[in-house]
RNA sequence: GUGAGUGUAGCUCAGUUGGCAGAGCGCGGGAUUGUGGUUCCCGUGGUCGGGGGUUCAAAUCCCCUCACUCACCCCA
């Protein structure tokens, strides 16, 4: 057959990996500062394990299959089911538990842009602690990762899923009605008020409920005159009251900690999992990156207990690395290139010495990546290959040199060239490459 | 799952009312000896996604199919 990959599924090159691995760096390292160790877990699942945790729309996007021992399997749709797994089975965990997992997740969703079927997900997941501070650290790690990333014009939206039940019930929303009521909600950056009206209305909403659903969307100001405008909508409903007196201290924490942190209070923001029980996120670039949301995430305190067999308190957040990436090379915000700072040319005769020289180097350049011209060859197109890798400094060695105990250096970079003693080769070059 | 669009050289794409398949880039070779990027010359290149139909003649028109892209739903 024709080579070709899965729909929805893509080979990263190498110099993509390079981007990548360099994005992957940073994140890593944030999530290490505050304090999250790394865990892996297998990308199958028990596919009873993951069904009923997603939802009806979640689980149409499962993988699953039968194994050749006969098991219904699953790839992972998240990462935070299999964390629930974990720390179900394995019950001497101290809390609080940081840990974090940068790994790809499936889902079988039409591919579109900026979405696919393999993508990886860094997750930073807070266990065993109800609190506000756990609450505001999850946005707190979100701010640094894209600080870190050089991102600063993004946005973090909040919202409680305990304000959103307040006020649908001080509206008297059916039950049935709930979720379709959201759906529209949710829209609200994409679609007018008076479009969200007539939405709503197609719902069976009467004109009080529209008016007061719709009247979300026009709230303003800062996040305390958001908080409490949007409580009046809901009524003053004690479970929205609580909602609000949480965020309330959820952003107290995020202001001391980062003053001026892009958070806003969004009344609107549903999020589609069925696992979230208290505060939810959701994260956005500009629209000139061209992709959604980068981050997500929420408060989930009885998904634990399905697996503890006690109710476990949890928070966590998801960033998606695949669009960060896709958002940072769309503005050349991304910094990639080679691996190799010195590429040794060698000639008939000077293969050996070459390996040797090379060996050297590496030795003497403590991570500089130093490649061996693998065979002897004209030095034009041993010159023109590290040209096309952009690898800024060659060594040349050939007979003349070999002679003389001496190597040429050339910078590509400026075109100059010396011939140096082979003993001072590594600092000669060790030069070329801090100058820049 | 629903809707729309696009498939022509390795890549990006032209291709007129149906009439001999093109360009740019890339790739290979060359322009004095062991030296890249710029320039110049020469060359390499295609079952026009696949199958069927209409026609003297189809990349072009019709039908089917596959793949990809975009939007909706949902979502990182």
């Amino acid at each position: 057959m024709k080579p070709q990959v899965l729909k929805g599924f893509r080979d990263y090159a190498p110099e993509e990996m390079v981007v990548r691995q360099g994005m992957l760096d940073k994140v890593r390292a944030v999530f290490e500062s505050f304090g999250y160790m790394p865990l892996h877990t297998p990308a199958l699942e028990y596919a009873e394990l993951l069904l009923g945790k997603y939802g009806d729309e979640g689980e149409k996007l499962l993988y699953k299959f039968e194994d050749q021992g006969g098991r219904m399997v699953a790839l992972r749709y998240d990462l935070t089911v299999p964390l629930a797994r974990f720390v179900g089975m394995n019950p001497n965990l101290r809390f609080p538990f940081r840990r974090y997992h940068i790994a790809p997740v499936w889902r079988a969703e039409r591919p579109q842009k900026g979405r696919f079927r393999e993508f990886y997900q860094c997750d930073v997941d807070l266990v065993g602690i109800d609190s506000p501070q756990a609450d505001a650290e999850c946005i707190l790690v979100d701010c640094a990762v894209l600080s870190a990333l050089g991102l600063s014009d993004f946005r973090v939206q909040v919202n409680h899923r305990a304000f959103l039940d307040g006020l649908l019930e001080s509206l008297s929303i059916p039950k049935e009605k709930v979720v379709p009521v959201l759906r529209v909600l949710d829209k609200v950056d994409k679609i007018t008020r008076d479009e969200m009206a007539v939405q709503l209305a197609a719902e069976g909403m009467d004109s009080h409920q529209v008016e007061t659903l719709a009247g979300l969307s026009q709230v303003t100001g800062s996040n305390e005159e958001r908080l409490a405008r949007s409580l009046e909508l809901a009524g003053g409903h004690p479970r929205a009251a609580a909602a609000v007196e949480r965020l309330t201290r959820v952003l107290r924490v995020v202001e001391a900690a980062h003053p001026g942190a892009p958070v806003w209070f969004c009344p609107s923001v549903a999020r589609g999992l069925d696992y979230y029980t208290g505060i939810v996120y959701e994260t956005f670039l500009p629209p000139q990156f061209g992709v959604g949301s980068v981050m997500s995430g929420g408060r989930y305190d009885q998904l634990l207990g399905t697996f503890a067999g006690r109710e476990i308190p949890a928070v966590g957040i998801s960033l998606g690395i695949d669009r960060l990436v896709a958002a940072l090379s769309s503005q050349g915000m991304a910094s990639g290139g080679g691996v190799t700072s010195v590429l040794v040319c060698c000639m008939e005769g000077t293969e050996v010495k070459a390996a040797g020289v090379a060996a050297e180097l590496r030795r003497n350049l403590a991570g500089k990546g130093v490649e061996l011209y693998p065979e002897p060859a004209r030095v034009k197109k041993q010159i023109e290959y590290a040209d096309k890798a952009g690898i800024p400094v060659i060594v040349v060695l050939g007979e003349q040199e070999l002679a003389t105990s001496t190597a040429a250096v050339k910078s590509l970079r400026s075109g100059t060239q010396e011939t140096v003693p082979l003993s001072g080769l590594a600092a000669h070059v060790a030069g070329l490459l801090h100058v820049r």
